[in-house]
DNA sequence: CTCCCATTGTACCGATCGGTCATTACGGCA
DNA sequence: TGCCGTAATGACCGATCGGTACAATGGGAG
């Protein structure tokens, strides 16, 4: 559950990052979260982090690599998670289950971040806004090979990938109404939502 | 499939909408689903419907006014399409069917302002998200309504209502992916999603 | 003590923000 | 002809936008 950044110049592996641009991260995703990206000003998030305008451009090079750094770490987790889930489940439907479960979790847990990753994506540069849906599209591929697994095994029927868009956005659309401190907590959700994809695919 | 606004004052009916303001209204969602209400400037919208900032403001009384038209708007005409189907189709299943290839051929043909009503409700003034937020509520009973009577009639089982803000979810986040001028039609995608919907609830 | 360097605050840049203003042009009507 | 409501113009308002320049601060190492 680490949060990277590119290193700036050379070829080497990642880099530190400091507890300051962690914080500012965290701040930058729940102000994002609550009025947009361009909703917010970077003295707002200077302030907001208890730093003035000066000292927060120290730490991050621009405002929107503030937003792409946020929309692409928690991306990168998700797609780690259900990688690892993909290698050790053999069980199409149970990894199913795992992979319902985790990614409730995901969301709800990191409920601001993901929230910009889903709705914040225009607001990026052409480029880079291609390079988090490649990552939403890997994270994509890995539910597709599940299913497809369990065409194998005999326990799914062969779907349309429109569907799976569908099932898919059943959870990413969880971020406007989500409250993780809701009667229901996020593996409940993760559970009946699991009920329904293997509801819908099951089959006949 | 009228677009209506307020009356500004009196008590009386609905005021005719001037073809300008129409114009307007539909430049402007566009503007705010490729880049975000706070991404787009007035001056902007202006020059894209061909008047200046001044004469813009002859047509519209505020920016968030824009807004809150294009989200009201054609929610409210999902509301009484939705009505319409549930009033006149007993049948739980077949009313499921209905609603679905109603709903997903109204985002379809308007994705621009569905996109906006579903992404820009952060924009809104308190008050006002919370309207539309009700307008939400209100279609999303006709679904629970829908769902309550397939249980009456056994072809259902009954679920949670995270369910059916997933199910519903499923729809609405199709803004992010949907080509209406894809391989598959509106119709299709709606079909293909009431298949899962009924699989998924029906009744065991 | 001195040097160093990471960190921060303040002032400032040109541009744009949403919104208002007085003014003008036009077409129908009496 | 004079009048009026509709429509459009473009300048202007104070405020804020993202970003930069630079001096000051402070603590640790030599």
């Amino acid at each position: 559950m680490t949060v990277q950044t590119k290193d700036p110049k050379g070829a080497s592996g990642e880099r530190k990052i400091s507890p300051t641009r962690l914080k500012v991260l965290q701040v930058a995703a729940g102000l994002f979260a609550d009025r947009g990206f361009s909703g917010v000003g970077v003295n707002e998030i200077g302030e907001a982090t208890g730093l003035g305008r000066g000292a927060l451009y120290y730490h991050i090079s621009s405002k929107e690599d503030l937003l792409y750094d946020i929309t692409t770490a928690y991306m990168s987790n998700l797609i780690t998670d259900a990688r690892a889930i993909a290698a050790s489940e053999p069980d199409a439907v149970t990894r199913l289950q795992k992979l319902s479960r985790a990614l409730m979790m995901t969301i709800s847990e990191h409920l601001s971040e993901m929230t910009v990753c889903f709705r914040e994506l225009h607001a990026l540069t052409a480029e880079r806004r291609k390079a988090v849906t490649g990552l939403h599209s890997d994270y994509q591929a890995i539910w597709s090979e599940t299913l497809a697994a369990g065409v194998a095994q005999g326990v799914f029927r062969p779907v349309p990938s429109v569907v799976l868009k569908g099932l898919l956005g059943m959870y990413f659309y969880s971020f406007l109404w989500l409250d993780p401190r809701g009667p229901q907590n996020a593996v409940e959700i993760g559970d009946a939502f699991a009920e329904v994809v293997i509801k819908a695919v099951r089959a006949s």
